[in-house]
RNA sequence: CGGGGCGUAGCGCAGCCUGGUAGCGCACCUGCCUUGGGCGCAGGGGGUCGGGCGUUCAAAUCGCCCCGCCCCGACCA
């Protein structure tokens, strides 16, 4: 195409509200323009490099075996109510009604459509196993829109769905897909983890979320670089550091001290002297509306997630002053568990086989030390420690790293939460009526291009992967007042197109840097400069991610793009 | 929803404190010039100063209310 003629705003500034690098460099390099908070409107270079990423997700779900569908944005509420996520979901579905007041809402995924579809038409074992998807935008009103097309309100996903007779078929339709979210991030450009992750309110017995690391990200996973091992920071485990202290010996009492004015575990560590693995955080904290204390190693984070799920509660958070105060006796900071009745409290697994600790003596400004784990006081064993950077691998024992990451795929086995609440049963070869096994499978179509500019790119702007970039090759002629470089230039383009690549024609007449910067912006992967060298019949093959140049001749251009883009 | 910041030309900003004809840079248009990293000269167009109400002879500027956007937190299959 000619550059002339194309509309691709760039911008010599950064605008004010990105923050994040894919966020100033998508608005810089003209590939999007916001509409409203969490609502952006993608130009012409942001819908090629998505239709880009389409496609691959396409081949690659074809090639399991996936039907590609396309189902309505707007859902009627009975359709949620019958799952039960018309209420779950709250706010975070965009709720509309209909002139007649009925209620809709817009789809931010699709299971309940896609198990209507099933539940009318799959009649029989024989039909199974089926994998469905769609590639399109989904909504979900979110409280706080960020970080550009990080965190929006209307995007693009690829969601699949499958249906299997039985668990076996749906560990088969996972590992599918887990391959096929393999091929579609390499064949992007994207190096990733895959890690164990939280179902959430999805429920399930298993899920894998695909990761790439940055600091843009919002979630943490905790990584062995030894073993491999990999998981969501709301989910992975470790082996706690070993206490800073030995803990004194033998069988000692409960003994009250004075701690004027301390309240952190940092103070308090302090005034005796011992370290914080030496104490034991209390937590006073409410599970869906009941108290429980929660009881951590000093040095220990609580993993909410772990706690919820300890607790079987859905909504959990930290008591108030005025709730501590009537419950315990104290403020936080000198709560404990000794003495403690009429709540349950709970104790990380850390805090087995120690003793002689110091704890808050539900008293303001006293602690008591001496107290032992199920001598002194009794407790429920979970584990409620949030891993940590440095703990050891549960598995091998290598130290853990904790890396911020973008969640880009999430693969579900889902179970039968939307077959059975929604009435989905097939007849089985015995002829009697069988439940249907459901996974669901989702990629973030708009978080691949963001992810790889927050991966791919430098001080001059984007150095997108290839298979993504908008266009795979820019010729420039330095001087375009000169006959003989425009037109070599517009050979080695037709060149370029007959040769199947996606080429771009720099005619501007502009001066030669401004063409050079903005090619650098929008990160098109390869330049041919044709200027001074034409005379001696060569031009420069520019690849932008390394920013190596080197002569061709103006006959092979064409031929030596296609051979580096496609090597 | 809590805390903070911002809203003046397409973009980046000054002006506001101390009320008195709305400015700068970039971008844009015309012409000349120039052509290997966002060139130079000359001329020009473009503004409900986020909105409403109020104070005042007079409001971008002061007061009250509202809206929008960004950041932190809460939240987040």
């Amino acid at each position: 195409m000619l550059w002339s003629k194309l509309f691709i705003p760039t911008l010599r500034e950064n605008p004010a509200e990105a923050e994040v690098v894919s966020h100033q460099l998508l608005l810089r390099a003209g590939y999007v323009r916001q509409l409203a908070a969490g609502i952006y409107s993608y130009l012409f270079l942001a819908q090629r490099s998505l239709n880009k990423i389409i496609a691959i997700v396409r081949e690659e779900m074809d090639a399991i075996g996936g039907q590609e569908m396309l189902l309505p944005a707007l859902h009627p509420a009975e359709l949620w109510q019958e799952s039960g996520r018309w209420d779950v979901m709250g706010a975070n579905l965009f709720h509309v009604k209909d002139r007649f007041q009925r209620d809709l809402c817009l789809g931010m995924t699709h299971e309940e459509v896609m198990t209507s579809i099933a539940r009318g038409e799959l009649r029989s074992y024989k039909q199974l196993p089926q994998i469905w998807y769609q590639i399109q935008t989904k909504f979900r009103d979110e409280p706080r829109p960020k970080s550009g097309l990080l965190r929006v309100r209307q995007f693009i996903m690829k969601d699949s769905y499958t249906f299997d007779l039985d668990a076996a078929g749906l560990d088969i339709a996972y590992d599918k897909h887990h391959q096929a979210y393999c091929r579609i991030f390499d064949r992007c450009g994207l190096s990733y983890v895959t890690v164990e992750a939280h179902s959430g309110a999805m429920g399930g017995s298993q899920s894998h979320e695909f990761m790439i690391a940055s600091d843009a990200g919002e979630d943490y996973v905790a990584v062995c670089a030894q073993c491999g091992y990999a998981a969501n920071l709301e989910k992975a485990v470790s082996r706690a550091t070993a206490a800073a202290t030995a803990d004194p010996e033998g069988d000692l009492t409960p003994e009250k001290f004075q701690t004027p004015g301390r309240k952190t575990i940092a103070e308090v560590a302090e005034f005796t002297g011992l370290p914080e693995s030496s104490q034991i955080k209390s937590l006073a904290m409410v599970a869906d509306g009941k108290p429980v204390l929660a009881l951590l190693r000093g040095d220990h984070q609580l993993s909410e997630t772990k706690f919820a799920a300890a607790m079987g509660a859905q909504e959990i958070r930290p008591a108030h002053p005025a709730e501590m105060q009537t419950w315990l006796g104290a403020a936080a900071g000198s709560l404990g568990p000794v003495g403690v009745t009429g709540m349950p409290v709970i104790a990380d697994a850390a805090l087995q086989g120690r003793r002689n600790l110091i704890c808050g003596a539900n008293e303001d400004d006293y602690h008591l030390r001496h107290v032992t784990p199920g001598e002194d006081f009794q407790a429920q064993c979970h584990d409620l420690r949030q891993v940590a950077a440095g703990d050891t691998c549960a598995t091998c024992g290598a130290p853990l790293e904790v890396r911020k990451t973008i969640e880009l795929g999430h693969i579900f086995k889902l179970g039968y939460k939307y077959s059975d609440s929604m009435g989905l049963r097939v007849l089985d070869a015995g002829g009697k009526e069988a439940r249907v096994i459901m996974g669901s499978y989702g990629i973030g179509i708009e978080r691949i291009l963001a992810a790889a500019i927050e991966q791919h790119h430098d001080k001059d702007g984007m150095t997108l992967p290839a298979p993504i970039a908008p266009f795979t090759v820019v010729v420039t002629p330095v001087n375009s007042a000169e006959a003989a470089q425009r037109e070599a230039a517009g050979r080695i383009y037709r060149e370029c197109l007959a040769a199947g690549l996606d080429a771009l024609l720099d005619d501007r007449d502009e001066r030669p840097g401004v063409k050079f910067k903005d090619a650098d912006l929008i990160g098109i992967p390869f330049r041919i400069t044709v200027g001074k060298k034409l005379a001696g019949g060569m031009v420069e093959l520019v690849t932008r991610r390394d920013k190596q140049s080197r002569d061709v001749p103006v006959g092979e251009a064409a031929a030596a793009v296609a051979g580096l883009a496609h090597a």
